[in-house]
RNA sequence: GGUGCGGUAGCUCAGUCGGUAGAGCAAAGGACUGAAAAUCCUUGUGUCGGCGGUUCGAUCCCGCCCCACACCA
């Protein structure tokens, strides 16, 4: 069997220690990374989103940090093309790049591709956005029955976010989401090697406790300041702010927030376990412990 | 020392006009194809502080004790 070319996929919670793991395979391959983290392309985000240290982006080139604006819109779809375009580029000159971050669907999106869906319509978007805030689940759930029946019956039918979607997506392009949807695999033109970094959980959450320490004496709190007139924005519904922005909202005290950013940061651990812990199911993944 | 108010799930508490009890949060498990660090779903047996008494039956009523808090001395 000739040699192939190969993405190394390093996956696995928050705190887990998949930057160091991937910054030594870039090193021993001599090659560049790319991060698979939907918070961490924004350049506005910083400490909060425990982005690679200046120094390790000198060493090993990095792609998708700090790559983005949290004014542009990022998600699953731009990340697979942006993800596949950056590879290609890589491949001409090594043989190996590696894939590390701890957004599951972008992994996915990235190694097996998303079918194909039609933009949809901004103004049917903002509609449906606004219409939901005005009237609640109640709107939503009538306007789904009539008009997407599909979802309707098979979909999330008490998750808004879904529901919206799939609202507008019939809407604008006059078919069911569903329909869209097929479960086959895009190939890739490269071999595929996944790696999970798997750790206790206790030691997990100890690690948790200890980074979210860590990141307020390094100045989280100023970070989330200058981004507090933005807190509206989707980019910025992230772990590690939203908790501040309450307390400049003077909603909760300091010592809560911080509770509650450790808190939810355990609870996005747990998330993200579950994710992959279906995703990583097969021959070509090594388990890896790091403790 | 006296008086008052409490002691119920890991935490905060509700409740049983006497028939062995339930919410929120935490925790655990799960879903998830254009917001994914988001969004959503599922899961609640615990000597109802201790020991006695009344009762067919007490976590609930009575007595004593222990603990916490508040006030008065």
């Amino acid at each position: 069997m000739p040699e192939q070319q190969s993405v190394i996929i390093v996956g696995g919670p928050t705190a887990s220690g998949k930057t160091g793991l991937a910054v030594a395979l870039a090193k021993g391959h001599h090659t560049s990374i790319i991060s698979a983290d939907s918070r961490q392309c924004y350049k506005e985000l910083n400490i909060g989103v425990a982005r690679p240290s200046k120094e390790i982006l000198a060493e090993v080139p990095h792609y998708f940090i700090g790559s983005h604006s949290i004014h542009e819109a990022v998600n699953a779809n731009t990340f697979e093309s942006y993800a596949l375009n950056a590879v290609a580029g890589i491949l001409k000159k090594h043989d190996t790049v590696i894939v590390a971050g701890g957004t599951g669907l972008y992994i996915r999106a990235f190694t097996e591709g998303l079918d194909e869906i039609p933009q949809v319509d901004k103004a049917v978007e903002t509609m449906v956005r606004n219409q939901y805030l005005e009237n609640g689940m109640e709107w939503l759930e009538n306007e789904l029955r009539h008009n997407d029946p599909l979802f309707a019956e098979k979909g999330e039918m008490k998750n808004p976010q879904r529901m919206m979607r799939a609202l507008t997506v019939k809407l604008s392009t006059g078919q069911s989401l569903f329909k869209y949807h097929s479960s086959a695999k895009i190939p890739r033109p490269f071999q595929l090697q996944k790696i999970y970094i798997d750790i206790p959980r206790t030691i997990l959450y100890e690690r948790i406790n200890k980074r979210v320490d860590e990141m307020m004496n390094a100045g989280l709190m100023e970070e989330a300041r200058t981004l507090f007139p933005l807190r509206h924005i989707n980019a910025l519904q992230t772990v590690g702010y939203s908790e501040l922005f309450e307390y400049f909202e003077n909603k909760i005290s300091l010592e809560r927030a911080v509770e509650l950013i450790k808190q939810n940061t355990r609870h996005y651990a747990k998330r993200q376990e579950t994710w992959f812990r279906k995703y990583f199911v097969d021959e070509h993944t090594m388990i890896k412990s790091l403790v």
